[in-house]
DNA sequence: CGCCCTCTTGAAATTGTTCAATAGAGGTGG
DNA sequence: CCACCTCTATTGAACAATTTCAAGAGGGCG
């Protein structure tokens, strides 16, 4: 449970040459994911000024980057690798709320404090923002704060769909459900989408499934037996029928 | 399940005095529940601009007032009584997302369509804002914006409790969170905490906490019989032990 | 090569569901 | 004003899905 945190300017002191050389004169321009991120509708000039409130951050899997009830000083966008977001019950019952991709905002927070915790599942690197300094950011460009808007609506309606899943799908509906699901957000993000890179334990997701592990092994063997899906090395899952997958599903 | 929806223009049009004299100049300087809704942070010109591309709808008991897959055209903040929103899947099976009372806003929707469908558990009135024009206005207004991405922000953290429910809760823990949270709500809008007003059905609570009626009146019955709860007339639940129910619910 | 951790598989136990019947509450019409 | 009708809530018993407890298999890393 290494926490790996390094500050752009802080490694860029260290080496600054190779830093710019890598990234151009802000490493902005060279964001492949803009277009899914808070920067999406800033021109260059403007985002010229939210790279300046910017730092960088990397985490090795398995290290977290905050825990529910600390303050809430930062809001980040994930650059690469995949991080989950999860809260617990007292007696340490885990409830995963979301895992989160490239492009994907996190730290969106009303009270003072994060509403849950966060931590790497593979290897990321995020942007991160003073949350202070972004509200002020804000103001001056409306744009930003109709783009998080938008962010949490778009949020807010796959909140709904998981509860959907977590109080009514059953196990088979949820894995099916699950699958289609990461294919989908792959597939947006150009990548593959079968095979399906599931780069999380059981644990991780039965804990965002409302299941044990036990029962999400059984159900991937399940799927795998009906030759709906092949499980391949390396958290690979190809999903050989996807219409099937989908009428399971019910709806995705 | 009668649709009742009267325009405030029309109505005002067939007896003006009668409607100006009970609400005043605007109907929203009446307006009890303006710290609780998207008006909230607008003087009284600003209001005006607001009022005026506002309709007041009514509906009774039963009666819905958008459904999923329908144009989101518009958005709406309840002034009284008690809605649920809800997503089906195809076969029938049905989640409760949220019950919505006085304050609440909903019609939130990224895409053109609504997400979930709405419906009146109790008479309700509600104010209704054309989705165009409450942007246009939200751009005059940035205090608007800010104010929905705030409410949009309450409604992903309680989102995230009710997956943490869904997701990890035994019936009994739903339950008392259930109530609890009925009590808080009523406690923020000067209402009675307890005895609590629960006018929604057993099926529409089992369809909010992922269980059966059934296990929704089993339970009421075992909070009763072990002296947590009391069972009044009219849907009146008296929380008799509220620290038990705290434990019980988990953190809440 | 072996250890550790995760995943898989099996069998028993449990929670909540399903099916079925009764009780109660509210509304209607005689 | 009461009887009846209907809809919702409650209760019971059998059933099923998922969990729990337990053991073994596979895979990656030192």
């Amino acid at each position: 449970m290494d926490l790996a945190v390094f500050d752009i300017n802080h490694v860029s002191s260290l080496a600054p040459a190779v830093s710019r050389e890598e990234a151009g004169p802000s490493p902005c321009s060279a964001c492949k994911i803009r277009n899914l991120t808070i920067c999406a509708p800033l021109n260059d000039a403007e985002q010229a000024q939210m790279a300046a409130i910017v730092s960088h951050v990397e985490l090795e899997g398995g290290a977290p980057l905050f825990d529910e009830g600390e303050p809430a000083d930062h809001v980040y966008n994930v650059t690469s690798g995949t991080l989950k977001v999860y809260k617990l019950l007292p007696d340490g019952r885990r409830q995963v709320t979301g895992f989160l991709l490239a492009g994907d905002f996190l730290g969106l927070a009303n009270e003072d404090d994060y509403a849950y915790s966060a931590e790497a599942v593979t290897h990321c690197s995020l942007c991160r923002f003073p949350r202070r300094k972004l509200e002020i950011l804000m103001q001056r460009f409306p744009k930003v704060e109709q783009r998080l808007l938008s962010i949490a609506s778009n949020e807010l309606a796959a909140a709904q769909e998981q509860m959907l899943l977590l109080g009514r799908k059953t196990a088979r509906e949820k894995i099916a459900s699950f699958l289609l699901l990461l294919a989908n957000r792959a597939r947006q993000r150009g990548m593959s989408d079968s095979p399906v890179s599931v780069p999380m334990s059981r644990t991780d997701i039965g804990d965002f499934l409302g299941l044990t592990t036990e029962t999400v092994s059984r159900t991937f063997t399940q799927l795998k037996q009906g030759n709906l899906i092949r499980l391949l090395p390396n958290g690979l899952v190809e999903l050989s029928a996807r219409e099937d997958l989908e009428d399971i599903a019910g709806g995705f």
